[in-house]
DNA sequence: TCCCTTTTTGGTATCGATACCACTCTTGAT
DNA sequence: ATCAAGAGTGGTATCGATACCAAAAAGGGA
């Protein structure tokens, strides 16, 4: 910096500001430092901007996982917004183990981050402590809690749970299984089977829940597929599924097809979740999308201006049931 | 850190060391400066580290785009096996914009990470001589380059497409179509596309690709699904599909199960990269698997010890052909 | 023309850790 | 008993930017 200050005939701190506040230095100045950046290949340090400003222009995601298109989304929206706002992303993922989160969150305050964005399950007391001994904005994303940190985008679990299922009543089935949900550490699966527990109540419909908690059995597609023998069966009256997520439902749609059950006639399928597959012609399928991406976008803009979000305090971007024909 | 200092009576260096490398502090002092560490819920401040040792700890990575599952997993090797070894990951996609790159590129290295990784593709002049001039290990992922900038990780879509569509040949096809592959800005395809091309002339087989440069069709399953009416309409003879993605594979074979058409005796179909769904036993896709997890992890150890990553240069993690129901 | 306000500019201290060097204290061999 | 080698420890300068304050330059009205 000090090199192209002095190449520029000016001082260093009149690079720091056209870096950061070029309306503040006049025009000759700013091109002529602009050049002297430019002839020099300087690129600025912001490590050390980091430490005097105490503001490091990088923000912190704790993730479950990567590696789900829908949750890839926010990722995208969420890197996209805070990047053209000239800010970073510092990524870390748990793979669902509660346990990293704690480490993770530690390992990500020593980078100093502007904001932190995290999935809402239930925190740990550690976590907890470590987050009110920062003062920076915290964002939890995609489940609504009950009492938010401090801000919070997404939706309600339960309420989406709620709606497909009194979808599926309203098409007149009366035996509802809900498939799924069971998985450790993911808490939104099992939101939305209290949704779907609450609508057959109110319906006073008994609700089918499989498979229980101690059952073993793979997820995904493959668990859509095991349905017929392991659900289906013990309970042949069941004319309507309603899955965990688009995966579970889309294995049901394979199945079924090759068993030659009709659908929706013989059996309805609903999914959740958006999956990209489900979309398409192929399997038609009645789902509830979740504006993944909004999610993000949602979220970098309350990380950039918490005071804002913090009048809000909980962002709900809702969801959109859309009825296809498998119901 | 003076606090701590202070209350376990060492000098402000020993708790630095105490963090840093233990193994050089006594143990009596070591356990007095953690028990303080812990007493006043220090969290050290990486941002000053950085700056007086030149050592961020972080490393960078600008990807395509993290909505693609196999890639996701590479992300989730590599961030694991990074926070493992105590670094953090620094993400930032450019949605398959080659433009975007370079500006990427300038602010991570305003970060000053330890490591840069990106998708290798061809990089602009900007982009190659800002990554010269930093003195970082650089890991190129996926794609194979024929000249790394520094380290590769990865596999040959020329070789796989070839061994592909030899397999296909082996089958007794002689009149194989090569579906997908003209996406912009995205070359991998092309490069698989050119190996079926070389293994048609090999055992000279005409080539059939579709759709053409300029027709302009959807991707993905509803690409698949419009083959039919594309691609076999113009030329009926063809007996074997093989698709630039599982997603295409997908939706061919949905659409095949519709109209009727018999999979593999009628119709062969092949995929490419291990999507969940394609493994399911609904579909029962040949495919190449891509161990992206592998990659991901494999270039998390290239940037940890690029030592030794820069004695291979390249490192070549491979594929497997899996031969299933639909070849 | 002069004085006051506003804009533009630069000097210096500072952020919090680690590198470097110097020093003390062991330990073990002669 | 003496010395050398090495382990353990602390003081101080330093990394490169920005905050804060002060000063200079530029307008603008009487």
């Amino acid at each position: 910096m000090k090199d192209v200050a002095d190449l520029a005939s000016v001082g260093t701190i009149t690079v720091s500001r056209v870096l950061r506040t070029p309306e503040k230095v006049s025009e000759a100045k700013r091109s002529r430092v602009q050049k002297a950046i430019e002839h020099l290949g300087y690129v600025p340090d912001n490590t050390a901007g980091a430490l005097s400003s105490n503001k490091s222009r990088v923000f912190g995601a704790i993730v479950s996982t990567v590696n789900d298109s829908v949750f890839a989304q926010t990722l995208d929206g969420l890197s996209s917004t805070l990047r053209a706002a000239g800010y970073e992303l510092l990524l870390t993922s748990t793979n669902y183990d509660p346990t990293v989160e704690e480490d993770a969150l530690r390992a990500l305050l020593a980078r100093r981050p502007d904001g932190i964005v995290l999935t809402s399950t239930s925190h740990s007391s550690g976590v907890k402590n470590l987050l009110k001994s920062v003062n920076i904005p915290i964002v939890e994303i995609w489940q609504l809690p009950s009492q938010p940190l401090d801000i919070a985008v997404g939706f309600s679990n339960f309420q989406a749970g709620y709606d497909m299922a009194h979808h599926l009543i309203g098409r007149g089935k009366k035996n509802i299984a809900f498939i799924g949900g069971n998985e450790p550490g993911n808490d939104r699966g099992r939101r939305r089977r209290d949704g779907y527990i609450a609508a057959l109540a109110d319906a006073k419909l008994p609700p089918i829940i499989w498979p229980s908690e101690d059952q073993d059995l793979p997820s995904g597609i493959e668990l859509g597929a095991a349905v017929f023998e392991g659900c289906l069966k013990v309970n042949p009256a069941i004319n309507a599924v309603m899955c965990v997520s688009d995966q579970v439902a889309v294995g049901v749609l394979c199945e079924a097809r090759r068993r030659g059950v009709e659908v929706p006639a013989g059996l309805s399928v609903s999914g959740f979740g958006g999956f990209e597959l489900a979309m398409s012609s192929g399997f038609d399928l009645t789902t509830i999308e979740i504006p993944g991406r909004e999610i993000g976008v949602a979220s970098a803009k309350a990380l950039l201006d918490p005071k804002a979000a913090r009048a809000k305090k909980v962002i709900d971007v809702g969801y959109t049931l859309i009825e296809r024909g498998t119901t």
